[in-house]
DNA sequence: GTGAAAGCGCTAACAT
DNA sequence: ATGTTAGCGCTTTCAC
């Protein structure tokens, strides 16, 4: 109580008090709170009681500037409204939590002003020890910025140019689901692409996706149709709008369709059952990931599981800090396919 | 390039590397680049020019403990996984970047460990300067040891005890909801709660919802049946469970349900059409939220903004910080009533 | 096992 | 308008 009187900081009982009021030094109370050795127990303990009856927390910005450390890491992403970054926030979360240590959320995309991603700047810099990439489109520039930063970097949910990243091999988990199909006898199959307009996003997981579509098609020997191949960008509503799309154009339809997220499969399916279309009846559906909602709607997909990429990216950046040089590698993440109700044999 | 070689530091460019490159004191440097008076327009873009050429960038460690400011503020929510909070966290972090602020960032449930909250500890103490705190159910141990912090903070999405919060009001927000089924000649009427065993997230929320719903019905005089409200936790998931549970009590059905959140009325509408009932035919839903998804699911709600709702709480954090006492205050966030395809006149 | 003291990089008086 | 200097609170040799 009377304690923090003493110093003229109105804020704030500092290392100083605690030596003070444990009658012993700053350099033997400061071993003592970080649990280092050569400290007796017997002082370790009494510097503990001292320190939490006046209610000392270390200041991080004075051990930061001593030790160069924050322990704090970045997160850089360029939505966090989007299923897979507030799972992936989620597991980064966690996993920092668990070890002590402080999230920093960048949240970047186009929409923020001006597009002055000035991250490696007043933002990222100095700030963190280390920084977790989620599925953002970083330009050449950007990319030389980052590893500037000197700080080990990771990618989570999709490559980033010279930068070790962790995630499912896109092109597989396409023909996994596309696979899928085809084994329902379906031969008539669609394509609903991720990448729009998104110049945010990783340009390359949409990419990868239709690419293993097109050669899971190719290894079938089916036919592929471009009349069946819409645009969406990972949303609900370009679900819906991509499935209005096709089947606006005249000529026939497929009875199946492979969707890059099950963002947008759930899409597909809501404007497929109003336009008065069952599925799977008269139409599956597949999508990529694994949405909480995926479940209850029955949707088929390929599941994956941000939360564990994301702390796993997360451990190796731990790791890297703890001075286990080469912890940061490549991980194809994995993915599995989990059959519902959105689609069916061919009838 | 060869500027970073004559300090001793193999990391970071310091003030006082710029201030020997530009022939001036390291005090003028600061000036400079924080854009304070006092300085020549002629020095300070001499020393605007050489920091970006050296890429200097103030080491925030120093600053902070300097001045005792981080310029950091943290932001302490149950989850990130749900609606609610991501769109909460969204909103704050556009408004922290756009003011040169950083975001910290707690998730803090029983999940965690050892339900180890230890948040004022280690963790958001000494670290921030502000705490926006998200539909958070704190203890009164907990509201102390935040208060003991003396920093600013301010709730969003639910009142905290002793605390100014910003969010809607959530009894009028649930009577509007009911008065809309009401308005329609539904007499029958049941209600899907948020809240089940759900320890973390701010117990007063459903319970408002609940009465805003019970208010209005007696406030119209139609009688209130206890068989037909159900429990939920504002997932999909326990929307459609508790549906399921809903119909297979014994007994006549409502016509309409009013539901605590949209996701868990989605829910509710799923495991409707799965059990083969037509929505709105056979059943009127309406939900509390605008998620996303509803308006392609046609879902009926009372929206609230959460975006605007936490730019608007971390924007009263940052002028309380600024020196405006008293920028933090009370607020009810605007809601207003969507009428969609899911609720319609009784028939 | 413990203490003294020199920084870490910056800011804020206080000179000039 | 610019420079000097004394800290901010902690960590970390190096003595003892």
């Amino acid at each position: 109580m009377a304690a923090r009187a003493a110093r003229g900081g109105h804020h704030g009982v500092s290392i100083e008090d605690v030596a003070a009021a444990a009658g012993v030094s700053t350099a033997t109370v400061s071993r003592a709170v970080r649990g280092l050795p050569r400290v007796s127990e017997q002082t370790r303990r009494r510097i503990l009681d001292v320190a939490s009856e006046l209610g000392y927390v270390a200041s991080s910005a004075a051990s930061g500037l001593a030790t160069g450390r924050t322990r704090t890491i970045g997160v850089l992403a360029p939505y966090v409204d989007r299923w897979f970054f507030y799972k992936a926030l989620e597991g980064v979360e966690r996993e920092l939590h668990e070890q002590g240590y402080n999230l920093s959320l960048f949240s970047l995309d186009s929409r923020s002003g001006e597009r002055q991603r000035t991250f490696s700047k007043t933002m990222v810099a100095k700030h963190i020890d280390a920084l977790l990439v989620l599925c953002m489109a970083l330009s050449m520039d950007e990319i030389q910025e980052l590893r500037r930063l000197d700080i080990p970097l990771v990618a989570v949910g999709g490559p980033v140019e010279g930068c070790s990243s962790i995630g499912i091999n896109d092109v597989e988990a396409a023909a996994l689901a596309t696979r899928h199909l085809l084994d329902l006898g379906h031969r008539d199959i669609g394509v609903l692409h991720g990448q729009d307009d998104d110049e945010d996003l990783n340009f390359q997981v949409p990419e990868l996706r239709v690419n293993g579509f097109h050669e899971e098609l190719a290894r079938a020997g089916v036919e592929y149709h471009p009349e069946w191949e819409v645009r969406g960008n990972f949303t609900l509503a370009s679900g819906a709008e991509a499935f209005e799309e096709l089947w606006n154009r005249p000529g026939p339809k497929p009875t199946a369709l492979m969707c890059a997220s099950d963002e947008m499969a759930m899409g597909v399916i809501l404007q497929a059952q109003r336009r008065g279309l069952r599925v799977p009846e008269d139409l599956s559906v597949i999508g990529i990931d694994d949405h909480e909602f995926s479940p209850v709607m029955g949707l088929s997909t390929v599941a994956q599981d941000p939360v564990a990429q994301a702390r796993l990216g997360t451990r190796m950046l731990l790791d890297e800090l703890a001075g286990k040089a080469g912890s940061v590698h490549d991980v194809h993440a994995d993915f599995e396919l989990k059959s519902r109700t959105s689609t069916a044999p061919l009838s």
